[in-house]
DNA sequence: GATCTCATAGTTAAAAGCGG
DNA sequence: CCGCTTTTAACTATGAGATC
């Protein structure tokens, strides 16, 4: 029997991911690199604008744009294509850890593949508005050419601040060679579950999958493997489906906080927290235009919605899986969590649970 | 035979650029 | 100056293929 439980886990899991005890030193980045290697691949926030740099939300008690723009113009940030060719950053001593795991060969490598790659090749990298003056392929063709060799870590795009004109270089020419044969990724892949499962202190297999987008055969056969080689262990924790932990974790006898963390948090579709709970939550919440997740005292209990645009938009309703009194009670607090990101200068919140709350004094005048 | 999984193509967003 | 295309990234729909 697992001594653990359920709350502990989740205390225990915000604590390892920076939520419950946020970064402070906006120049420490020892700390903030230690961190950002708990929760790699890092993608950026969902709904940001393409070539953002990744952020930390919610983990550092500072603005940390500043210090990850930093880490990746020096290159110790390295942006690819990892959990199911998702853009995301990884640290530049794991590179090759991830870039092994989940290298995926295009199905087909045609024409395009062969000619944009031996044309960077011979240039020593190009934008893809100079590729697109050499060749004689459409945008498209050339866009999509660029994305399949970045999921085959053929190619690296050398993206170091927000502009759109990147760099696209040979991968192996800039960093190393990545391994080829099926062994060598099966060894990146089996330590890279294992470090998601000690980021996350217990997974399910489901999520796991939801995590990382593999097959869920090959997610089992690693699974199997992490366990019979004693790094993981089988468990069942009290109110949860049965999952993994960490050999040490699983033994371990220090005490851990038994509470519940209380507070709200707002988590955006990229969050790994959100990632590793998204086929569950996709389902719960099916047919809603989500554009966040609540995190009620360490369990996902509510959803933000509203329709997304690059300029400003409105908070259409926030739905709350609490009882009544609850929800009355926590208003203002759930309010200050959504507005943390969604600030009334040039956004409005118009319902809360489906009841319209333009008639609050606080949201009233904001906007017209 | 039914379900599960995967790849591909199409859609979404705002704005800028271009041609007629 | 209107309408069409292009840009980025991710999600959805669809059809094909594989597996139980």
């Amino acid at each position: 029997m697992n001594p653990w439980k359920y709350s502990e886990i989740i205390a225990e899991r915000m604590k390892r991911q920076g939520l419950t005890q946020p970064l402070d030193n906006p120049l420490d980045e020892e700390s903030y690199t230690e961190l950002f290697r708990r929760l790699q691949p890092v993608a950026p926030v969902h709904f940001s604008r393409p070539g953002d740099p990744p952020k930390l939300i919610h983990r550092t008690e500072y603005d940390d744009t500043g210090m990850s723009s930093s880490l990746r113009e020096r290159h110790i940030l390295v942006k690819g294509r990892f959990l199911g060719g998702r853009v995301a950053y990884v640290l530049e001593d794991d590179l090759k850890l991830y870039a092994t795991a989940f290298r995926k060969m295009p199905t087909r490598f045609n024409r395009v593949h062969e000619d944009v790659l031996s044309t960077i090749r011979e240039a020593g990298g190009l934008t893809k508005e100079q590729l697109k003056q050499e060749l004689d392929y459409s945008a498209g063709d050339i866009g999509k050419a660029l994305q399949d060799l970045q999921c085959a870590f053929l190619l690296q795009e050398d993206q170091i601040d927000t502009d759109w004109e990147t760099g696209w270089l040979d991968f192996a020419e800039e960093w190393f060679e990545i391994p080829t044969d099926a062994e060598s990724q099966e060894e990146a892949l089996l330590e890279v579950i294992q470090r998601f499962v000690v980021s996350m202190v217990f997974v399910t297999e489901s999520q796991i999958k939801s995590w990382c987008s593999l097959p869920s055969k090959t997610i089992k056969e690693m699974v199997r493997r992490l366990v019979e080689s004693g790094r993981l262990v089988r468990t069942q924790v009290e109110g949860l489906d049965e999952g993994v932990m960490s050999i040490e974790d699983a033994e371990s006898t220090s005490s851990y906080t038994s509470e519940y963390p209380k507070g709200i948090y707002m988590l955006d579709k990229s969050d790994i927290l959100v990632r590793a709970q998204m086929d569950e939550l996709k389902t719960r919440y099916k047919g809603l235009e989500v554009l966040q997740y609540l995190l009620v005292d360490g369990k996902f209990q509510g959803v933000v919605l509203g329709h997304w645009r690059i300029g400003p938009y409105d908070v259409d309703d926030i739905i709350l899986d609490l009882d009544q009194s609850e929800l009355a009670a926590r208003q203002a607090e759930v309010l200050a969590a959504v507005r943390e990101i969604y600030n009334p200068e040039d956004c409005a919140i118009l319902r809360y649970n489906g009841a319209e709350i333009s008639k609050c004094p606080i949201e009233e005048g904001k906007r017209s």
